[in-house]
RNA sequence: GGGGGCGUAGUUCAGUUUGGUUAGAACGCCGGCCUGUCACGCCGGAGGUCGCGAGUUCGAGCCUCGUCGUCCCCGCCA
């Protein structure tokens, strides 16, 4: 055992350090540097001491040589992974060169040494070939947060976040913060709740975003605002989805979505070009809601492979295949998608699996088609007639080797298992290229009806401006009525949105009305926006894109918790603070809580 | 709220199919040797409530039930 009780640790002293681990040079040789860091590895050859000492700037040989300092030598003895350094020496040139590191060429050879610091054995290796699990990562964050590859991705982030301020900033946008302690909103994700002590019994909302206050900040003719805003939503988790997130959040005056929109391709050209030297080509496409469900059965497709979704009803209805007939007679569709050169990959079992993942979306089958030279090798074969056959496969652009998936059921289900199932195709065969596929998805219904609350629901917020042309349809079918609104999707992620905002008292109340929002209600809830609209309101519009979502796509991440520094489990824990814990029953108190409650 | 995967030395895993003596490997850790290593090498050593709790059994890491944690997905996320 080392003797850790009697170790000294030494102070800083007058040493200054002059270089990080990745500055040295062979420039440098010949002159004399203090570097300070992290053991990175140690490489003890009885008389002669290596170690590769490291830093957030990179990774530096440094050797202790007993012919150079005896007394240097001698302490680096003691020295492991993780131990704190400082080191003082001469930059030399390397007998041989070492090609993985950019300081290669040179190594430091010590004179004097202090010991910083030391460590327990950390529970995993931070220069770890092998990972350690996520559960124990994010209990000791700030180890993982050490390694140089998990660094890098928050250095990019730094640099994105860097690169849209300064672009924002340019566009004649200011940076303005409102509050984080406001007001619960009856629309929308369910709120983070904060109870007030000097008004006991309310609480306080976190803001699902800063909707409401830019929208006022526009009433003010602040014209162009933005902020880097952190947002709250207390609902379910998933790999793209925390408690807390961040987002880019902006909102302009006297401009309609053309304007947004140009501000957002701009963003995106520049900080693709500036962090991933990727040249977005502009304009990016646009495509309608309905297109995109029709063609991708999702309003966030991944554009970056082909595999489309065709509507074959039509050759369905004249089949004797009963599934099919039953579902297009109750009012349902008969849907496909082919898979190019499939045919290899579709056993017995990849289909059954296949089946298993699309129940999982609703549908209640998955029927299948190998196309070959001689014909269809399918439970298909026998209800479709040659000309139809023939038909199906031209539609679908299908040829021998393909295999056509098909689907059958009410539209909204055949659009969501095929749409999933045509991503979860192309993940299975490796389809999807590398690359950034961006896409605008315009026109969104403005309403929907959610069957649980059984009433009519904004799609995308309740302060969203319909279509002009659509107003006429409002009351009588305000299904049909469709939307100012626009989503920008990056690789099938849904990146971003926005849209033009109602700043029109009698239109917003309106809205509310078909919302189902009483008069009285809105008045309680959104009175203020009301009353703002009243005093000469410009016409706005506005977005706000997902700013964890973009960096981990930029950083080639699966998950924002590899971009977020504390991130929260599933279950919205945090493994490192242990929060949410238990509070004092006198601190409950103090907010008018009863501690039984809880 | 629902479905699925995982949980065994400090770490990553094997062992679970077919219950059976003392639960293994690699990395890490500790000690020794080594003057050009860079995943240094060589020799030796320590280290395990098999997530937790019940049950079945002569006997459970392995089978059953429950429970906790974590990850993925559906619902949910204007």
């Amino acid at each position: 055992m080392t003797d850790f009780d009697n170790l000294i640790i030494d102070s800083i002293g007058d040493l200054k350090r002059t270089h990080d681990c990745g500055a040295l040079t062979l420039k440098d040789t010949g002159s004399e540097a203090v570097l300070m860091g992290w053991v990175n590895t140690r490489r003890d050859l009885g008389s002669l001491i290596f170690i590769d000492l490291r830093d957030r700037g990179g990774i530096t040989q440094v050797v202790f040589d007993p012919l150079v300092s005896g007394e240097a030598h001698e302490k680096a003895q003691v020295l492991r992974n993780e131990w704190v350094v400082a080191v003082k020496g001469v930059v030399e040139k390397r007998l041989q060169e070492n090609p993985d590191l950019s300081t290669g060429q040179i190594e430091l050879k010590v004179s004097q040494v202090k010991i910083l610091n030391r460590t327990e054995t950390p529970p995993f290796q931070v220069d770890g070939a092998v990972d350690a699990s996520e559960t124990l990562r994010l209990k000791y964050r700030y180890l993982e947060l050490r390694r140089p590859q998990v660094f890098s991705a928050f250095f990019k982030r730094h640099m994105i976040a860097s690169s849209i301020r300064q672009y924002l900033n340019n566009e004649g946008f200011i940076e303005v913060e409102t509050p984080f302690l406001t007001k619960s909103t009856p629309e929308g994700a369910r709120d983070y709740l904060v109870p007030s002590r000097v008004n006991k019994g309310m609480c306080y909302a976190l803001p699902q975003s800063p909707q409401l206050f830019k929208q006022l900040l526009m009433v003010a003719g602040f014209d162009r605002y933005y902020q880097i805003v952190r947002c709250f939503r207390d609902e379910d988790l998933r790999s793209d989805r925390q408690p807390e997130f961040t987002q880019v959040d902006l909102e302009m005056s006297f401009v309609d979505e053309e304007g947004v929109m140009a501000i957002f391709e701009g963003m995106m050209q520049k900080i693709f070009r500036e962090i991933l030297a990727h040249e977005v080509a502009l304009p990016i496409k646009r495509i309608s809601y309905h297109e995109a469900m029709d063609r991708f059965g999702t309003d966030r497709p991944d554009m970056r492979f082909g595999m489309e979704i065709k509507d074959v009803s039509d050759i369905a209805a004249k089949s004797d295949f009963k599934i099919f007939k039953g579902a297009l007679e109750s009012g349902g569709k008969v849907k496909a998608i082919n898979v190019k050169n499939g045919g290899g990959y579709f056993s017995r079992k990849k289909i059954d699996e296949l089946s298993s993942f699309v129940a999982g979306h609703g549908a209640k089958g998955l029927a299948w088609i190998k196309v070959t030279e001689d014909g269809w090798q399918s439970s298909l074969d026998k209800f479709f007639g040659p000309e139809d056959k023939a038909l199906l496969v031209s539609r679908l652009e299908s040829g021998p080797g393909d295999t056509i998936l098909i689907a059958a059921d009410r539209e909204k289900v055949v659009n969501d298992a095929l749409g999933a199932l045509r991503i979860e195709v192309a993940r299975r065969l490796d389809l999807i290229g590398g690359g950034y596929s961006f896409v605008w998805i315009t026109r969104f219904p403005l309403l929907e009806y959610n069957e649980t609350e059984k009433r009519l629901e904004a799609v995308h917020h309740p302060f969203t401006s319909p279509l002009e042309e659509d107003l006429q349809y409002l009351d009588d079918h305000p299904d049909k009525v469709r939307a100012r609104a626009y989503d920008l999707v990056l690789n099938g992620a849904e990146i971003g949105g926005g849209s033009v905002r109602i700043h029109n008292t009698a239109l917003q109340e309106r809205i509310f009305r078909i919302l189902g929002i009483s008069q009285e209600e809105a008045l309680i809830k959104f009175g203020f926006l009301l009353e703002a609209l009243k005093y000469g309101a410009p016409p706005h519009a506005g977005m706000a894109i997902g700013f964890d979502r973009l960096v981990a796509i930029m950083a080639g991440v699966s998950s924002i918790r590899e971009v977020i520094a504390f991130p929260k489990t599933t279950s919205a824990t945090c493994l490192l603070t242990d929060a949410p814990s238990r509070v004092d029953e006198a601190q409950l108190r103090e907010l008018g809580l009863r501690p039984d409650m809880l």
